[in-house]
DNA sequence: AGTTTGTCACCTAGGTGGCAAAGT
DNA sequence: ACTTTGCCACCTAGGTGACAAACT
């Protein structure tokens, strides 16, 4: 499913996925019950590289590693929201868009927690996991845990190319389809974006002020 | 300045003022150093009675108690921004709308920390004093510290009433003039208001949709 | 008697991609 | 070659007080 880039633009590029992780810890951070979302902000320069690799992890939900030996954390299972909208992105090749303000990751990493004791008290993580093996600037301070207190989840599906612009017009006309902040794109035929590179059909630019 | 009660409404009452406290801990809150603003909302039930008490603490950025033997908290000072907004309210004597699903407090209570050592960490800590002596559901839970690690502010510019309906017409007319949100409602002679308890001059219904 | 809920018009705040121009 | 900035139209999200009705 190549597509041609359409501008001949920026292709600062970089392969990560997203990933939870859940362990057991002294404090509390209060959180819904039933599912969280996490909006971290994608800020330039963003971990960046070219090669197009891809992790081993399992798929959703299972977690990486030996299982925990405190049963507060080994009874936990983790499921991905809009699991189907995040396959969609992901079969296109997913592209984030990074800015030096920061910018909202759209689909959200939003996830259901199952299986937590009411009565435990439990840390939530979430961090971002490089595909490629280039430098990753950002990090490198993962907290170091036993093996018992930590389980981890990673979600392939979420796996995205962090660009300045967008390089393929399906990706953009499915986040113009799919994100409700972006309804007032929503005009052209989605299908007439696949094949060319035209510009926009010059929307004649509607009334301005003054 | 006693002004009639316009409508024959709720008096939930409680006459509080917003206090700021510093002291030097072992868990870093990343802040901005020049400004900070809180945005507690308004919870009902909120501590509420019928007296009409006032605290005797200082005047703004004068520390409650003796001073602290930390130098990284005896050098700080707290200065409380839109002063000259929160006096003209307290003039009229302030109200705060609680509800149940809980309320922005409107000025918001923002401070400007001066002479923090930018090497080392502090815990930020805000509360709501009660100036009657009624019962004060929401707590009792203050963290007990050594005196010397700790530096209160109290404003008594931020004192105020909670209140279901607002009951002073010119309080109304005074959040309408100068909170952002309330824009909409800025038309009428606010001199109109202040002596008489009419019902609005019957805004005539806007085009509805269907 | 007081609170809660709902709806309303109007506003702020900020998230969208597009585009052109300037910067690096 | 790529990034940043600024502007644009359009949208979501939610903060305002007013008011009426229902609830307790």
């Amino acid at each position: 499913m190549a597509v041609p880039a359409p501008h001949n633009k920026a292709f600062g590029q970089a392969f990560l996925s997203a990933g939870l992780g859940v362990l057991a810890a002294s404090e509390t951070y209060p959180l819904p019950m039933s599912s969280s979302s996490w909006e971290p902000r994608l800020v330039s320069p963003f971990p960046s590289g070219l090669s197009t690799g891809s992790t081993g992890a399992q798929a959703m939900g299972e977690p990486t590693g030996q299982g925990p030996k405190n049963p507060h954390v080994s009874s936990v299972t983790v499921q991905l929201e809009m699991k189907a909208l995040w396959e969609e992105f992901n079969q296109l090749g997913t592209e984030m868009i990074v800015t030096k303000a920061g910018r909202r990751m759209f689909p959200t990493f939003q996830v259901k927690i199952l299986g937590m004791d009411s009565l435990a008290d439990y840390a939530l993580l979430m961090d971002f996991v490089p595909l490629d093996d280039k430098r990753y600037r950002c990090g490198g301070h993962r907290v170091a845990h036993s093996s018992g207190d930590f389980k981890s989840f990673v979600f392939t599906e979420t796996q995205f190319t962090a660009v300045t612009p967008y390089q393929n017009h399906r990706i953009t006309q499915l986040k113009i389809a799919s994100n409700p902040f972006a309804k007032g794109f929503r005009e052209s035929d989605p299908d007439s974006w696949t094949a060319s590179a035209q510009p926009l059909p010059s929307v004649p630019a509607r009334s301005r002020s003054s």
